[in-house]
DNA sequence: ATATATCGGACTGTTTCAGTCTTGTATGCT
DNA sequence: AGCATACAAGACTGAAACAGTCCGATATAT
């Protein structure tokens, strides 16, 4: 399953939609204008500000804003903030260990791999996206 | 989950592992050196197979081969051979689509960013193993 | 004949995904 | 002060995919 996970495309059309407006948006507004499901889209956004992307402001009035520019925050960026296993295999990652590592024979490519796709993902950004 | 399945690793290393000796491997000279279930890579190679990477002989001193040169076979074959959904999203693979396709305010820059992963992929073959 | 090896499909426990629901907290407005 | 608004946080669900296993069938060299 090589899927970018529904929660980074709602963070990408999320992100996009604030960099669009420029001022404060609820889950709500973006949630109507863009046809996702209101839960769904809320917790994404409480972890894209966790993240540091984005700022909240609670109460009447509220809602979320970007706290950076949109050329600053890369799909690597939301893609880390939001999926739970982003590398390509379990060798490639940092938190993980895969049983038959110093076996394998195709570590080292996978390596390679992943590195290209990881500078490709950097590469584009929000400012891409408007 | 960006990830590789397992199935798209085991394949990768059989590949490499036919590429290596040349001539006739069977199932259980590839798992016994690889540590690869046996029966999990069986399917997987029958996979293969099908898709016209590899070759079987059946019986007493059969097993597989390869049926291209190792640089004729790209990652991206091996992926579309044994992963079930292989794009970056539904709506950048051909046999899906997305109910949210129209209203997408991201379809067309997903579009780019998975031909650039496509090529990236396309560029790595089975002789980069080696 | 028989041992060897692929072929094909059913089956299982575990994990992830996508989405929902509920309860709590902060804050502007009247 | 009180209320409506909007974020915060976590539990919960059904459905799908993954990784692996098991079994019976078929083909073939010796
Ligand atoms: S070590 Fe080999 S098998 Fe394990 S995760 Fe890395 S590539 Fe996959
Ligand atoms: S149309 Fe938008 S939401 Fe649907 S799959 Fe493509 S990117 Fe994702």
């Amino acid at each position: 399953m090589l899927r970018l996970s529904k929660k980074v495309e709602y963070g990408l059309v999320a992100l996009q939609h604030l960099a669009k407006r420029g001022g404060v948006s609820t889950v709500r507004e973006i949630s109507d204008e863009n046809g996702i499901s209101y839960d769904l889209l809320a917790k994404i956004l409480q972890e894209l500000k966790r993240n540091g992307m984005i700022c909240s402001y609670q109460g009447v009035r509220g809602g979320y804003t970007l706290m950076l520019a949109p050329q600053e925050i890369s799909i690597t960026r939301v893609v880390d903030a939001l999926e739970t296993d982003n590398s390509l295999t379990e060798c490639t990652s940092s938190s993980e260990c895969c049983s038959r590592e110093e076996a394998c024979t195709i570590k080292g490519p996978m390596r390679e791999l992943q590195t290209a796709m990881s500078s490709l993902m950097n590469s584009v950004t929000i400012a891409q996206l408007l």
